[in-house]
DNA sequence: ATAAAAATCACTGAAAACAGGGGCCTATAT
DNA sequence: ATATAGGCCCCTGTTTTCAGTGATTTTTAT
């Protein structure tokens, strides 16, 4: 029996170069393909008898993205194995993937053999993540643990926000009903826990770290 | 007598996708493809006489990317059309692109039609660009006229970068051998340049040209 | 040649940020 | 039960930033 695989890509060649790997392999039959995950999602949700055994997908694409996709289909239908097939190498994508218990994860520059590598083993009902990948991953989870040791509390981030937001320590105090004091404190601990030594750096740490837009 | 190209593009399967789109194209062979930009930049420097009508590339790839190997094969050889098909539309790019005199740009997620008919027109010596690409460029064109009028100098460069790597005012009057009360004229200037309305300001606006790193 | 822009410096007063203390009150985890 | 962490507040004193105004010299463009 062939396997059923779906494959969601919003770019159109791409899409024909799988297409055109997979011809050739005629134990896999393309059910259907997409240009983004929300026409996916809402296929699986309703066909919840079919058999589908892989979703090959992007992970930036128009409307409903790779993570989201991934998540629902996992929710929906455990036996659907996912491989996710980018060029983006984000360590925070990519860790929010595997939690999210994805089955593979290449790279877009992968060689033909390790794109059907890849799907053959998650078929098979193992991982399937190309070394580069797991290099960043690694990489990631490492240096984490040093940096984890500074871990602000929620009021923190709160006032470091703000700070971000070039609002004064008067007008932080006003929008969260506390005394100008407490914020002056909080101000001071961000810059000694930091590690830097003014405002420039407490924004540039918010920004890092996503608080606020640039 | 048949077009001949060189397709450049690190995505081993984007690649595949172009190729298996062309192999029903009769009128075009392929002449080469490559992973970087630098083993075309060398091939069309060494065959100088060599006729190549047209080098469809990626932007971003290792070693060299898109953008100057699109300046070298134009500095090189005038005749051979450049195609560019990318995901990027960063605005920037497109600029620099066109200036350098390329030949066409479409999205990675044009269709099959779109892909061929770019390359069509380019051969007939015309220059193509998607709908989307040409939006993205005039819409920047047209924004940039408003915010072009915020130009820093040289100088503000200097002190808002200082700024932003958390120099007080006083060090930064020592680094650049200033007195401290012209760092100031220029803080003051910067800030109301900017619209901002304090360091965290200023850092941002740092931040976002890249005067520093996060 | 001369006007405009950039770079430099200065002063004042008010507001804010920074540094270094300390204290009090909860929740919660051992 | 009691230590620990987070959240909250206050004081003193110094330094820095911010806002407003103005001036000189050098560079650049027309």
């Amino acid at each position: 029996m062939k396997y059923s695989l779906i494959i969601v890509d919003d770019h159109k060649m791409f899409l024909d170069g799988i297409l055109s790997i997979l011809e050739s392999e005629s134990q896999y039959e393309i059910l259907l393909t997409a240009k983004n995950g929300k026409q996916i999602a809402k296929y699986i949700e309703i066909n919840k008898e079919e058999q589908i055994d892989l979703v090959i997908t992007d992970i930036s694409m128009p409307e409903l993205d790779g993570i989201s996709l991934n998540k629902i289909i996992k929710e929906n239908n455990k036996n659907i194995k996912t491989l996710v097939v980018s060029m983006h190498s984000d360590p925070n994508l990519i860790e929010k993937l595997v939690s999210n218990d994805v089955d593979g994860y290449i790279s877009k520059n992968a060689e033909k053999q390790e794109f059907l590598k890849a799907i053959e083993t998650i078929l098979k009902g193992e991982k399937y993540f190309s070394k580069q990948i797991k290099d960043i991953y690694l990489k990631n989870k490492f240096s984490k643990q040093k940096k984890e040791e500074i871990q602000l509390t929620e009021r923190e981030i709160d006032v470091i926000t703000l700070i971000a937001k070039e609002y004064t320590t008067q007008e932080i105090a006003d929008k969260l009903f506390l005394s100008k004091h407490t914020i002056e404190s909080y101000r001071k601990n961000l810059i000694s826990k930091l590690n830097v030594r003014n405002l420039a750096g407490l924004t540039k740490y918010a920004l890092k770290m996503n608080y606020v837009k640039p």
